[in-house]
DNA sequence: ATTACTAAAAGACGAGTAA
DNA sequence: TTTACTCGTCTTTTAGTAA
């Protein structure tokens, strides 16, 4: 891991084409576009090359200066991350499915505070103590094998009474406007055809849901 | 100007989703994503908070954290660097122009050591003591117009014998495969359908031309 | 468990200097 | 002018502690 402020020079020296052409510059040009002492900026530039995020060729009146491979990589994961940040995908997925009645599972696990806690910090509801579920429309279950590739909430397990409670994961979603999360143990193996759903109201009454009353989940993801 | 480390927490923050929502986290589990202690994640998140680049609301458990628009402006200018570092436009112009006789003032300013030491720094040959002057084709004059939207590169000026050398600007650029670069000084004005060009070698001899020959030169700039 | 303080330890900075 | 060292100073970090 390469520390910031080395990413920083790294950067700067990109700027000024260094990943294209051997660059000249001297501590004192760089240093001074980038607010720091010519000694720090020699110091930095010594720290880059021992990483071998930069090759120097030292001469009497400053240095030639470019980026290696490994320098380049560094800052493409870089680029990578604001790309990550600023365009997202936003790619929208709908399940459709069909109310089934649960195993209870569910709800036992959401009765446990531990689980609940964890649910509550990171999503933006406070779970009600029950789920949802649902068995998947065929075109859904194509659907559902997609979602597996976002990047879900992970939720911690724990051990307590010489029980071990094992992790899980969630995905926030909506239903009808109502802010949900699919929620998969990480342990159980669920059939493909069934999700479980988690909101801060009991979905069944709220929107007046029945067993077999068809239902679509709508995630929003980026 | 944000320091590299409260930038790349920043970051860090955006990559959680910071940007579009509030986000739960705590000094801990913060500092451990950025190999950093409890204490210092704890004293980042302040300060970025007093630089009006993120909102917390702390709670016994840890704490709401989201992105100012400040904050996003600052991520979006890291971002747009490594747009230019890795997307550059890469767009290519030509200019078409016939020799002619110079005024012999470039090869008077090349025979100066230290315009010629610059020179040599800052572009990939030695200059030859001498340049080419071209008479641009009436369609290149408009292309030489967007050339100045380019970034040059300054040469300085300095005083010497009690004299003052005025600053200049050249840009990189190629006639047959020859490195070459435009030089203009920045004082005296040149009429406007005339460049000219310094190289590595006597073009002239190089490349055969006389006076009233046809000449391309090409910019692939970024 | 948190946040955030204080104080000791570690590390970075830049002036001075040599080559 | 450079680079890059040493060294004193100052900043930053982290451990310890309180709330």
């Amino acid at each position: 891991m390469v520390v910031a402020e080395d990413l920083q020079c790294l950067k700067a020296i990109a700027l000024l084409g260094g990943c294209r052409r051997a660059i000249w510059l001297s501590s004192q040009t760089f240093g001074r576009s980038l607010n720091i002492s010519p000694q720090t900026a020699s110091r930095r530039l010594i720290s880059l090359e021992r990483q071998q995020l930069i090759t120097r060729a030292i001469r009497p009146d400053g240095q030639y200066v470019g980026i290696t491979a490994r320098g380049e990589e560094e800052l493409k994961r870089e680029y990578a991350d604001y790309i990550r940040i600023f365009s997202p995908k936003r790619e929208r997925y709908v399940l459709t499915g069909a109310v089934i009645s649960g195993l209870g599972e569910g709800r036992y696990y959401m009765s446990i505070p531990h689980y609940r806690q964890q649910f509550e910090k990171h999503l933006q509801f406070e779970p009600f103590p029950g789920t949802l579920n649902l068995r998947l429309n065929p075109a859904s279950i194509q659907v559902r094998r997609h979602l597996d590739r976002l990047d879900w909430i992970d939720i911690d397990g724990f051990v307590a009474d010489n029980r071990t409670f094992g992790t899980a994961r969630c995905l926030p979603c909506r239903i009808a406007e109502h802010p949900c999360a699919i929620v998969v143990p990480s342990r159980s193996h669920y059939p493909e055809d069934v999700v479980e759903i988690i909101a801060g109201c009991e979905l069944r009454g709220a929107l007046n849901l029945k067993d077999g009353s068809t239902v679509e989940v709508e995630i929003a993801h980026d």
